[in-house]
DNA sequence: GCTGGCACTCTCCGGCTTCGACTGCTTATT
DNA sequence: AATAAGCAGTCGAAGCCGGAGAGTGCCAGC
């Protein structure tokens, strides 16, 4: 669809861009070593690529500027992540040595570390909890009608969900409830656990205790689908990238709601992309921006995602590098404990 | 030290510049409803401010902006946050009455809340653990050498604390722990939990389980100092008030900063103030922005802070009025538990 | 002690010009 | 037929000018 020299005009053009920001004349991309052409040739070839849709004009007698087809070609013909830089991969594996311990601790960082990387917001999904299985419960009476239900599971996480009850209970009651509760779900997944039916149980209990049991278990259907542990980093590195404070008031308004990030990350894998550029994003408010994301893999399945967020004008080479890396990284390192 | 009148020019200079952001002239202080003299007079007196430090010019033939030292003189003398309007005092009173269940669901709500209400960055600092006392404690063993401490506080609030062992354990040893360190804490507040010393207990253990039991110990005296919870919503309000991209970057590169945030709040309280303007805030980079702070108060004891950042000529009186009913509901609820 | 008046200062804005970076087209070249 | 060179034309950015407007400081008068 387009010759080999349109191709590296066009490359040349949102290279350039990308970098100066500045609309591309045919002399900027005349001189630039990958194109032998006089700068009247590449006048002719832009004038083509304009006529497909790969770039546009802000106004005669400017230069050109990638539309989001252009783009789309450009990282389309990356053709996937090339390497890190020696300095990033530097970081990257002394961050994946030092860490350990508490989960949400270490995605909140990784979060950190893919802005540093990138310069772009970076965020991170944690990991869905229906893979995982359920290692402890405990019941906790807060007080007469509140008990609070603290589950570990297999990968570190911990959910907790408060119960109130409408009748009053006690210590003891919810201590035999918690017994049984555990004999019940512990080993299970969370999906698995959240289909047993509390009504198959009432039997040998006393009625205050499967009170308590059967809310617990109904609590347990019921929420657990939404707590997408989300987060977002380096806010402050991806508004430098704008001029508008209108435009960052924006985007910090769509990074405040985590489903909304969390949906648009998903989006995006779910069309089998790695990158959504503009309106690709699906969001409107977020034409002057661009995904990047990957999966990342705990013990064989896909458990999450990361994603940095930036102007359509970003390093996409770095970006999708970076975000390859730590996701493999980050999947390794939740794949040990 | 300020006479009377010029008392009332300094307040209506700073109360039109909140409002307009434009410098202010004498025409329009004269024609202000509570000035009753000429312009000429304005004049003098404006001179005079200036001249003690009150007002600042821009440059020769503009109007007045208010210095901080100006900002201060206004907020000392709106003397403590005024009533909220109905609007705003009724959807606090019905956030209120919503809310349950989950803690840390609740404070990022609160923070919401707060944002919506002045349309700046709000800033919700979880409550301190330390007047807490446990009310479960529970060990799991993720791994040989990984165990997960779960503590559930009584404010409902979850601490936990992953404990790396350097000899293989298990289930059966750390239950053991588990039962031993329950009789220990449970009943104590995490503070003088945390002084328990682990050497004098290793009479009628296994040695196994009094390896567990001190590594477990010495993991809650070590840090559950730093944890406090912050929630931070409505930086894409905030941002709406400045006009450079440079400034919203610092300003966010603050905020993403938990422990300065805190540290933030608490500096302002101790110094016995509920608002921090520009350099007063003692951060450089906010000398652009206010803050404004209240301690909120759960069963009689200070437990935690809220504020809001916005821009230095933020509407004071909105904001404390805010900050003042919303901390003040904010305790009350927290108490009821 | 306040006010009106007046001269002065500076920014902002529209209009104008110049400059420079482009483009598109036409013509020459290989 | 593809490429290059040259040239006229377009349009924004930047600089300059002058007037308008907002504001000030000061002085003289009440």
């Amino acid at each position: 669809m387009l010759d080999e020299r349109k191709a590296t005009i066009l490359r040349a053009v949102v290279a350039e861009y990308i970098e100066t920001a500045q609309p591309v004349g045919s002399g900027h991309v005349a001189s630039s070593a990958e194109v032998n052409v006089s700068s009247a040739t590449v006048r002719n070839d832009m004038a083509a690529l304009e006529a497909e849709g790969y770039l546009a004009q802000p106004h005669t007698s400017a230069g050109r500027i990638p539309t989001e087809k252009g783009y789309r070609f450009f990282v389309d013909q990356l053709g996937g992540p090339g390497k890190l830089g020696v300095t990033e991969s530097q970081q990257v594996r002394t961050f994946f040595n030092r860490t350990h311990g508490e989960m949400e601790q270490m995605l909140s960082d990784t979060s950190r570390l893919l802005s540093s990387l990138t310069h772009y917001a970076a965020v991170v999904v944690g990991p869905q909890h229906e893979v995982a299985t359920i290692k402890s419960v405990q019941l906790v009476a807060l007080s007469p009608r509140l008990v609070l239900a603290v589950l570990v599971l297999s990968s570190g996480a911990i959910e907790k969900h408060s119960i109130e009850l409408v009748a009053d209970t006690d210590d003891l009651i919810v201590n035999a409830a918690a017994v049984r509760l555990s004999t019940l779900i512990v080993g299970q997944t969370l999906a698995s656990a959240s289909t047993i039916d509390g009504d198959s149980l009432s039997l040998g209990e006393s009625p205050d205790v499967s009170i308590v049991l059967r809310a617990a278990l109904a609590e347990l259907r019921g929420e657990h689908r939404h707590d997408d542990q989300v987060f977002i980093g380096g806010t402050s590195d991806m508004v430098a990238s704008f001029d508008a404070v209108r435009t960052v008031s924006e985007i910090l308004r769509i990074l405040e709601q985590q489903l909304v990030v969390v949906s648009l990350l998903e989006d995006v894998l779910d069309r089998g992309l790695s990158v959504a550029i503009g309106r690709e994003t699906g969001n409107e408010a977020l034409a002057d921006c661009s995904i990047v994301v990957a999966p990342y893999i705990v013990d064989g399945e896909t458990a999450g995602s990361i994603g940095v967020l930036g102007p359509t004008r970003m390093h996409y080479d770095q970006a999708l590098s970076a975000v390859a890396v730590v996701a493999n990284r980050l999947g390794r390192t939740l794949s040990e404990g």
